[in-house]
DNA sequence: TTGTGACTGACAGTCCGTC
DNA sequence: TGACGGACTGTCAGTCACA
């Protein structure tokens, strides 16, 4: 499975689940509107730091976008 | 926090307890030894890609390299 | 063994559009 | 609203010599 393509998955849903359109994604996280169809099409290989500003715009941790689905962070136990 | 510092943090501490160095990290990743040193040290800051080629090196998933200390990931409950 | 500066080709990311 | 394209600038990937 292809990072990227799992990225977009995640990101597209975070996204619609939140009833945004990419336009608003972009404006909130700071990016280019064209750039957030590339990620979710999967054909856009994004930075950390840009994950982390689509993190930040959604509300999750960065790490959650490139999480496949069925799996989830927690506080470490102990 | 600087993401780039937390991925550098987390990729060092991770490759020290196995015991390798960067060189080590590097050849098994597929990448440079001079770029590990640049990502450990948050001057780099890598795309998911590369994440995810460190991640495979190291056997842990990509999410782990941008998680703070203290979560992890678990399979999620229902 | 690791840090660092410098370098080139490739691509991240933007801005203009059309469909 | 979103897919897609072209052209552009800045930055990243990847490498080297040297400390």
């Amino acid at each position: 499975m292809d990072i990227r393509l799992l990225v977009g998955q995640n990101l597209r849903r975070l996204r619609q689940a939140r009833g945004w359109s990419q336009e608003d994604l972009a404006l909130t996280a700071g990016v280019d509107r064209t750039y957030v169809s590339g990620v979710e099409r999967g054909v856009r290989n994004p930075t950390v730091m840009v994950l982390c500003q689509f993190g930040a715009a959604l509300g999750v941790e960065a790490a959650v976008l490139i999480l496949e689905e069925g799996r989830c962070i927690v506080d470490r136990k102990q």
